[in-house]
This record gives C-alpha cells, structure tokens and sequence, in this order.
DNA sequence: CTGAAAGCGCTTACAG
DNA sequence: CTGAAAGCGCTTACAG
C-alpha cells in the first residue's frame, strides 16, 4: 500500500497542510511538529504523489528527450549529458526513442507536450518536421531545444556543433599530411552529411581535385560498418585504385571510419600505411579499433549538458526566445593518418 | 497556451463528461455530438493532461527502468527490447541512469515508486540492494522485475540470461578446439563475473588445469578495453608466455575480450593464429573488430523484451507473485578462435 | 505557527 | 445518450 499525504497527517496528528508544509519547507513550522511529521514521514516511508504534485503546480522537474535511437553510441553520450546537467538541477529525464522515424518523433513530442514534462529536448531531429513548420508550432506552447539538425531560419532553439568548422579542420589536416585525393564518405539523407559535403566539395574545388563521393544508403545503424567496408570493396581497383586515386578518405562518422579500415585491410591495404582515414564523432569504439581512428571530436557530453541548461533556463524564463549555441569541436589524432609528403 | 478538457467542452457545446466519453470511447455517444467533440478537439489540438488522467485513475501507462549506465552498449540493447514491446502494449517507457552507483539506485527507484510509473524494470541490480533486502521490500508493494543480478532465495521477480550455461558453452567450444590452458578475464566486482568463474574453475578442475584469473578494476566502463590490453601486454612473458601458457582465453565480455586481442597485438601475437580468444554478451562492437570476435549471445534484445512482458502482466495481475524467466545465451563463432588440434 | 477550503484537470458512479 | 457532482493527492492563498 502506498501513503497518501492524508495519512501522514493522521499519524503525526496535524493538518495535510502542516504535513505540505513540511515537506516542502515553505512556510514556518513549530520545530516540534516538524520533528513528528518527518517521523511519522520516515516511519511511513511516505514519498509524496508526484502526479498530484505536478498537477497543482503546474510542473513536474522533468525533462523530456526525444533520441532517434537508444543503441546509437553517439545519442548515448549526449543522453548523459544531459542526465547528468538536469540531476544537478533536481531534474528529471524521460527518454523516447523515435527510430530515426518523423511520424513517431512528432507522436513523442506530442505526447510529452501534454505536461508530463516542462521541457523538450530533441536529438537530431528529422528534417522534415523542421521544414514543415512542426517544431516552430511546438517551440511557441512549450520550451524546447534541439541538438544539432536543420536550423536554417527556424524559429526555435538550437545547440548546435559546429560541424562545418570540424569538417574544414580534419580536411586541412589531411590535405597538411600531403593528401590531396581524399574521398568522401557519407550515408543516405541526413543534414550533417549535407553540411559537410558542401564543406567538402568547396574544398576539392579550392584544391583543383574532383569531387569523390561514397554514398551508404543507412548512415547510422549498426551495418553501416559492413556495409561500407563491402562498398570500399567493390570499387577497389575497379573504379579506382585505393592508396592511388585515392590517399586519404574522409567520414561523416566514426562507424563509417572503421568500415573503411575494415575494407581496406579485406584488401590487403593497410590504414595508415597505405592510405589514411579520418572519422567524425569521437564515438568511444573509434579508440577501442586498431589502428585507434583519427577523428573528430563533437564533444556530446557537452552538447547534452547545454542542451539541459538551455531547456531548464528556458523553463524558468518568463517570455519564449529563440537562441542557438554553437559547440566547438575539436580534432582527436590517432592513429588512422599518415603524412605521405 | 494548453487546453484543458474544459476548454474543448465549451467550444463544442457539451459537458466535460462527454468530451471524456469521446475521448475514452468508454461510453455511447450521438453519432453527432461526438463529430461536434472531434472538431472541437482537433481545431485546439487537445491532448489529455497525463497527470490529472494518472492521479484519477492510478495509473500512467509508463514504465520506469532504472539502468547502471545509459552509454554502456549492453544495456542499450536491453533498453531497446523494453520500449519495443511496452510501446507494442501502448506504455511509455522512463529510463533512469543509476551510473552504478548502488544509494543512486536506490533512490531512482523511490522516486519511481511514487506512482509516476506503473512498474519498475531495474536492469543488472547492484549486489547491495539486493542483499540488503530493498528490492524485496519494494516488490512487495510495487510490480518490479529484475534483469540480471544476484538472484538467489529472492522474492523478486527475474528475468535472467543462462550465464552459466553460456559460459560452460564457451568453454566446451574453445576445449573441443583443443584449448586447456585457458585463462579467465574479469572484471571488479558483479555477480555475472562471479557466475562465470566459478564454472570456469570447475571446468579447469576438471580438466586438470590450473585456474588462471586476469581480472581489471572497472569491468563496463569504456577504458576497460585499454586497461586490460596493457594487463595482457604486463603479464606476457613475465609471468606467462602467451600462446604457450595460455592458448586461449575467456572474457567476461566483449570489452575484455577486444582489450585481449588489442594487447596481444601490441606483443606481436596474432589473434586467432597465435592465441584464441572468446567474448560474452554480443554487443555490436564485437563483429566491428578485426577479428571479428566469437562470442556468447545474451540475447539482450529478448532480455528486456521479456522483462517488459512480466511487467506489465504484473501491472494487470491482481496478486503479487515472483517468478524467475531464464533466457538462453547462444554461442556466435566468428573469427577471434582457432583449433590447435 | 496552524487548519479549512478551493482548485489543478481529469474520470466515473449516479441520476436522469 | 447526457450532465452535475464527487474525488484522485496534492499546494496555496486566506483566515485565524
């Protein structure tokens, strides 16, 4: 059985009120009476209904969080992020999973919208629902922030990281280490991949190379790796010869990054001797392989725990503002790269 | 602004009790006025506040899960079968990082106690709660079940991988491959390690070898792979020549098991040709690696799928009773083994 | 310092 | 088929 804030009450022999009182600490009350409501409180091991708390007050301490996939390790480091901010804040997280699908992330939001949380984080969210005008409709009722993602011209709130510089800054790195004929590898439709290859072929372009695009059609589940590996396969030597045509490839993530290796190594071309591979992410495998990849750290924790800090300022503000906050990333050297000047 | 069921009424001209009716469906309506209540609901976007619906009817449709650490690929893939199948039965799922922290723990699950949830799935238990009597004590009141963990003459509800059978299997597979000098990796203190070497012990006993227990601090955290790749690389030739003393080893999981591999490399010594070695649990990272490792399936998926199942029956259930499903483990050979025979 | 009462947004007997 | 009223477990003016 469960104690309700009524039998507190008549054990400690005093009002419901002096029992809210107490456990709330808002008011004054006798230190005596205190002494028996916490006693009759511990006794009981009463812990008060939180639906009822949050009904009354309009607000729950919890956090909602919108992830397109719990088993991506990318997603889980940013998830304990902000875990960890909103705990420091006496806050709650709930997390949905929407798998990568638009129609269940919009149900999600939906649903957390309802009060059960008095704020929204979404990781990574689909670009449909941003262009349709989906997240502006839900940013104007409830406080909401999301991590990376579309953010053109949108009226919402944005952590974002800068995923742009991170590009530029592995492809100097690369084309420092002497490489020129770097390729790029990307999966079906998501921004970020957009985002860097516009990055990409600008830089090509700067450097009078053409533009190498390897396409994987899932960019972000488990198989990505296999699957790139194969493709890496499959065009080796016959529509270029790896280590030649191409010296240094260059990852939208860090799954991508190791198919590479993988790939190569199946064709007996060793990453870094013969040809380099830089990743993105940082994700905790890209040290666990060997070579330990060269990537690109996009600093997760730190995306999640301002995301946490930005929904809960946005909880206590009186008046909705749409901010965007851009992370640093930074480049991570491994061992995946060799200079070949 | 966010409606309530008042507001719907007035805009469709009915009582509260009847926009209920409509949106619960749990009593006949004219044809007409429920059209009149459906336009009224969809013009305002109207959701039900989950709150007030919880507090009335004692219930909440969500499942609160409390997990020892979100980033760790295992319990991902856990977390992964438990929204699955509670979305399937239209719960909601709560998850809680506990960051193996056992007064943590504790008080994630008070907190869910509270009502907010209608069942509590806690994922790998810590030892000391479970010993202590506290999981008993909030079994007896509110419907938990547990995933792994010291099980032992508890009245708690389980649900459990055949670590043992998992690892006798494991065993059987590297002796049928000729292996007994098999060396044994753990990691501090959870009952699964536990589990297993006492079969391994058993195992080397009757085989007549001598027991040989590798064991690091942290056994789940990232650094795992690296703090035992040097354990191995320490121990190589001065206290046993590997791929002599030790032809083959066991990991307590995959983590372990990729440390093996990387820290034999690092001595020069080729897995499998030089050395075998075997994980356990199957987490995506083991058929990222090269060698792609052979491991012990645990089937995580169909862990929480299960979980999930017991705890919702449970909520369904009239009377408490604690029952114990054991799931089986599945042995995946992949490239990490190889016969010396 | 303390308590009775109203009210948060719903559902569900009860009465019609 | 429909509505007025009670009540879920709390908090918070209001009055003393």
């Amino acid at each position: 059985m469960k104690y309700t804030i009524g039998d507190v009450a008549r054990e400690a022999g005093v009002s419901i009120t002096t029992v809210s009182r107490v456990i709330n600490g808002n008011y004054p009350v006798k230190a005596e009476t205190k002494r028996k409501v916490e006693a009759a409180i511990k006794k009981m091991n009463y812990e008060p209904n939180p639906l009822a708390q949050g009904l009354i007050r309009n607000k729950t301490f919890y956090l909602g969080v919108v992830v397109p996939g719990i088993t991506n390790m990318f997603f889980t480091e940013v998830l304990h992020g902000i875990e960890k901010l909103a705990k420091a804040y006496g806050y709650g997280v709930f997390i949905n999973d929407s798998e990568g699908d638009a129609a269940a992330e919009r149900n999600n939001i939906k649903k957390l919208v309802g009060r059960l949380v008095d704020a929204i984080i979404v990781i990574d969210p689909q670009t449909e629902n941003m262009l349709s005008g989906f997240f502006e409709e839900v940013s104007a009722q409830t406080p909401l922030v999301c991590i990376n993602g579309y953010s053109k011209d949108m009226n919402v709130n944005f952590v974002l990281s800068n995923e742009e510089k991170g590009t530029k800054e592995a492809l100097e790195y690369l084309i420092g280490l002497g490489h020129s004929r770097i390729a790029f590898v990307r999966g079906g439709n998501s921004y970020s991949y957009d985002i860097k290859e516009a990055v990409y072929r600008q830089c090509m372009e700067d450097l009078g190379e053409r533009s190498i695009i390897l396409s994987t059609r899932d960019g972000n589940s488990t198989d990505v790796v296999d699957n790139v590996a194969e493709h890496i396969a499959s065009i080796h030597k016959k529509e270029y010869e790896i280590g030649v045509d191409i010296t240094a490839f260059f990852c939208c993530n860090d799954l991508m990054a190791i198919g590479v290796v993988n790939g190569c190594s199946a064709g007996g071309i060793e990453v870094p001797d013969s040809v380099s591979v830089i990743g993105f992410d940082n994700i905790v495998i890209s040290q666990m392989t060997r070579p330990k990849i060269t990537t690109v750290d996009q600093n997760m924790r730190a995306l999640g725990e301002q995301a946490a800090k930005e929904a809960i300022g946005l909880i206590e503000a009186s008046e909705l503002k749409y901010e965007r906050v851009i992370i640093d990333t930074k480049l991570i050297v491994r061992e995946s790269c060799k200079s070949i000047i």
